[in-house]
DNA sequence: AGCACA
């Protein structure tokens, strides 16, 4: 007996080291650091949507992803306070994104925009691995301007080929967050009253439909998608029976 | 898988 118990203990300790091992010497960070995205966004709605599905939990800085080989898929939210980077952490890890469930860390180092608020930020220069340090920004003469092509306006459009032919969205892809729900799952006898009780009790609300023809679904509209975001957090899983937890996505245009 | 500040 004690010695079984002894076992558990030590196992216990076993696996709170074992923790750490998911984040290895990550700890916590104004930043949030996630990855497994999809891919297949665009990055500009990709930010937006992020920012939508996050800003319930505090301020947000900044959100920054990046398009190189290296950088897709990942994106890193900057929050004002490490408390509610945390709970974002905790609360979306492994939420539904466009069709992939999200991994989230925090970030491994500070965010620029935190460092230049709190005076410890260092040019880049210094940290990056191996930059060709051509371009020291020496006090030559001005050199010739070389017809413009490093302009900042010279810059690539993203958008210089598409990755679908539809010129957008194709067919698996899943609705981007907007004001509407789709709501599934739901037992037979659910009626719209039903529902509306629960949608009802956030902010923003306007309407519940359903299809006759189609049970166990139903569309939730919302004033913007900021509100049918934050309802949908609140009521994804919800248990109608013991057999129907509701599965709430955004709804299809 | 991949931790940057375009």
């Amino acid at each position: 007996m004690s010695n079984a118990t002894a076992t558990v203990t030590a196992t216990d300790a076993a696996t709170a080291t074992g923790t750490a091992a998911e984040s290895p010497t990550v700890s916590a960070n104004m930043t949030i650091y996630i990855n497994n995205l999809n891919e297949k966004i665009k990055l500009e709605e990709l930010k937006k949507s992020l920012r939508a599905v996050f800003s319930q939990f505090g301020k947000i800085l900044e959100v920054l992803a990046f398009k190189t080989l290296k950088h897709k898929g990942q994106a890193w939210v900057v929050f004002e306070d490490v408390t509610s980077a945390s709970e974002a952490l905790k609360r979306m890890q492994g939420f539904p994104f466009y069709d992939k469930p999200m991994r989230i860390q925090y970030a491994k180092t500070k965010s620029d925009i935190i460092a230049k608020a709190d005076g410890t930020f260092v040019p880049r220069e210094r940290r990056r691995r191996h930059d060709e340090r051509a371009d020291k920004k020496r006090r030559d003469h001005r050199d010739a301007n070389q017809a413009g092509v490093n302009s900042a306006y010279g810059t690539m459009p993203p958008h210089s080929h598409l990755p679908y032919p539809g010129g957008g969205k194709h067919a698996d892809a899943p609705a981007a967050p907007n004001n509407i729900l789709f709501v599934e799952n739901l037992p037979h006898e659910c009626t719209p009253m039903m529902l509306q009780m629960l949608f009802c009790q956030y902010a923003g609300f306007k309407e519940v439909r359903m299809v006759e023809t189609k049970p166990g679904i139903a569309f939730v509209e919302y004033g913007d998608e900021l509100q049918s975001t934050v309802a949908m957090q609140a009521l994804q899983g919800f248990r109608m029976t013991a057999q129907n937890s509701m599965l709430i996505s955004y709804a299809k245009k």
